[in-house]
DNA sequence: TCTGGGGTCCTAGGACCC
DNA sequence: TCTGGGGTCCTAGGACCC
């Protein structure tokens, strides 16, 4: 199967409407303030190069690139793009497009040249969108999904059985799809550093730390091994939810009633368009600085959208009014329709 | 340096039942 | 008095991804 992933796809978006950016350092990222909390969504390869990356604070991205342009998110103009991108997959003779994100796509195809399969995608998406893609080739969608690192950008590089453990054995783990920092950390308290010796670990030790679960998947994940055709069955959301991050942290018991009560209406507009029931809600708490506490509360699936707003209520009446709020996020879990249930849905990418 | 917003899935522990 | 074994459900928290 192929892996396709947009190259600098956000930052790509807005060079095409603002083709004078073309060569320049560019910063997306919130408003495209600077002084307001928010992060980097995606710069170019050349802001890169001053050591700017996503998830990094707009604040300190602006100081590493002074020179920068910097420019708000604009989801519904990347949603378009995407939505051209994933046409033109869709188009191509015997793929089986599975949507990974706005600029994320795996391919399942049976051709014996796949390579000249994905010299044709490439050309095809430029054609039609004007964007570059990198693509990767695997025997499964994790060994795919790695090999399009080594082809950016604008090319393609394959990763098999054969190869995988020449190409990534001597990594550290956190190069893996699925690998964190935490993960990384926790195993080389248990002495595995590198791909090849997470391959090479017994499932017990990993089973000991990790559960009877995610022990053996991270084995796994070090041989490269897991699902090995893709999977277009169309996706479900089991849930909606909005945070804010306040740009002042509130402080009297009115900011936050009215807050979250906001928070809580947002969500309903999002559940009350799929017409399911809600089965469960969640609501996050960030404390100032940095102390986040969750609340959940299960809603049996007959309750109306008047028992809905009154059991979010009562987890509201567990936030602490007396420390600052920065941040509040709420979440509804919604039944899963009757065709997806027991059924198989796409579950995490690959997993 | 000080950390967005939208998602998914897994684990642990307690309550409760037989 | 001291205490099994298994199951399910719920809550809280953790980790990762784009």
């Amino acid at each position: 199967m192929l892996h396709v992933d947009l190259d600098q796809f956000i930052a790509a978006v807005e060079v095409l409407r603002h083709p004078e950016l073309a060569g320049k350092p560019i910063i997306v990222g919130g408003r495209g303030d600077p002084t307001e909390r928010a992060v980097v969504s995606t710069a170019s390869y050349e802001a890169r190069a001053f050591g700017v990356g996503s998830g990094m604070p707009l604040r300190i991205a602006a100081r590493k690139a002074p020179d920068a342009v910097l420019l708000p998110v604009d989801a519904d103009a990347y949603t378009a793009a995407s939505h051209d991108v994933m046409a033109t997959l869709k188009e191509q003779p015997g793929a089986v497009v599975q949507v990974l994100g706005w600029d994320e796509a795996f391919i399942g195809i049976a051709t014996g040249d796949p390579e000249a399969y994905a010299r044709d995608i490439q050309r095809a998406v430029l054609e039609r969108t004007r964007l570059h893609c990198s693509v990767g080739i695997g025997d499964t969608l994790v060994r795919a999904k790695v090999a399009t690192g080594f082809g950016k950008p604008r090319g393609v590089f394959r990763l098999t059985e054969a190869n995988w453990i020449e190409v990534m054995g001597d990594r550290p783990t956190i190069d893996l799809w699925g690998v964190g920092a935490k993960v990384s950390r926790r195993l080389a308290a248990l002495g595995i550093t590198t791909v090849s010796e997470l391959a090479a670990a017994d499932n017990e030790p990993l089973i000991a730390e990790f559960g009877p679960k995610m022990g053996p998947w991270y084995g796994q994940l070090g041989r490269g091994e897991g699902a090995r055709e893709v999977d277009d069955t169309p996706w479900v959301a089991r849930g909606h939810s909005r945070e804010t991050t306040y740009q002042t942290d509130l402080v009297t018991p009115a900011e936050v009633e009215e807050a979250a009560r906001e928070l809580v209406a947002r969500v309903q507009e999002d559940i009350e368009a799929e017409a399911r029931p809600v089965v469960g809600l969640t609501l996050k708490v960030r404390y100032a600085p940095f102390s986040t506490k969750v609340f959940t509360k299960k809603i049996p699936e007959t309750a109306d959208a008047g028992v809905v707003l009154e059991r979010a209520m009562e987890l509201v009446g567990r936030i602490d009014a007396n420390r600052p709020i920065r941040l509040l996020g709420f979440r509804a879990e919604m039944a899963m329709p009757d065709d997806a249930r027991g059924g198989h849905t796409p579950t995490r990418s690959g997993w």
